[in-house]
DNA sequence: ATAAACTTTCAATATATTTTGAAAGTTTAA
DNA sequence: TTAAACTTTCAAAATATATTGAAAGTTTAT
């Protein structure tokens, strides 16, 4: 397979896999564009890569700077500003489970505390069921939560050296 | 806070918590519906809890019971069908990773495989930078792979037991 | 202060996804 | 076989999300 073909390939494949995951479909190629890009890109380099507006990858580059994927580059003597991505696949997903557990586990693991203290009978079979379910499901996030903290703290080899040794 | 008032903020709850992974809205209210039903519910019956209409309600039915976290009753001398949901909550993090490894994860890792044989030189800076991402990303994203295999053999607290104990 | 070289904003537009509901299909009982 | 009681389908409508691009804003050099 010839390089630009790999390249678009790699970059469709991505956006695909970001929609299914929650991710905007640009965004994932904004990123998967500046993770194969030896040297930092500019606005007007990704533009004509990806064929999107400015407008366009403005939004997306920030949300990746907001999401601490991108850095923005100042070239000294140049006006433009140019963007590399962080290329350490680890520290990629460290960052990633990191902002997913803070926008988006952190505040459901509140309202399902909240929950747990439903008032009511618990000789009505909905209101012990209810407990029951959120009861087992708070549990369950809470520990997921800190699974992802572990994580965060571990270095690659060892999270997946200890992954792997917990069966074979 | 009443049942009714917990009732409906979990709903909400899960429901915004799905969309942002990429599943739909819908679907995670049906589920979550039936998670704390204490006993199974009817199309009619999930079409008045979320006001929603029949189709919608047979669409996303079906789908939970392609994903397997929802089960169709029978009950003996009525025609109408009844849905329940699987309870056990590590049962469905089971069924849920099962379904995205297959549908998300297996294809890209397909592809990403073979993106690693790009054809050309490796002096060439695009291409050494394009071919030592993808190795790396397929490495890393064949040990995620990995590892749920491993989550998949394991029961719940031998999985959590051991991730815990990783750090301290 | 001005103009050139940029970046940012946002209302309008386009695209993608979800939902509806009526019609078609299916199953069961008599 | 017919009709009642259901489920399924799917084109059209509604809604949600992403994109454009021109105008406004900012920074720098002179």
């Amino acid at each position: 397979m010839k390089y630009e073909e790999a390249k678009n390939q790699f970059l469709q494949t991505w956006g695909k896999l970001a929609t299914e995951w929650g991710i905007s479909r640009t965004m994932a190629q904004v990123h998967a564009l500046l993770l194969i890009a030896p040297e930092p890109l500019s606005a007007e380099e990704i533009m004509e890569e990806l064929n999107i507006s400015r407008g366009n990858v403005n939004m997306n580059v920030r949300e990746l700077m907001d999401w601490d994927l991108v850095n923005k580059i100042l070239v000294q003597g140049e006006r433009k500003e140019y963007f590399e991505a962080e290329k350490d696949i680890w520290e990629i997903a460290k960052r990633v489970a990191k902002e997913r557990k803070r926008r988006e586990i952190e505040p459901v693991l509140k309202v399902l505390d909240q929950l747990t203290k439903v008032e009511g009978d618990r000789k009505d079979k909905k209101i012990k069921e209810f407990t029951d379910r959120i009861g087992e499901l708070n549990n369950f996030v809470n520990k997921m939560d800190k699974s992802v903290d572990t994580m965060l703290k571990a270095d690659e080899n060892w999270f997946f050296g200890s992954i792997i040794k917990m069966i074979r």
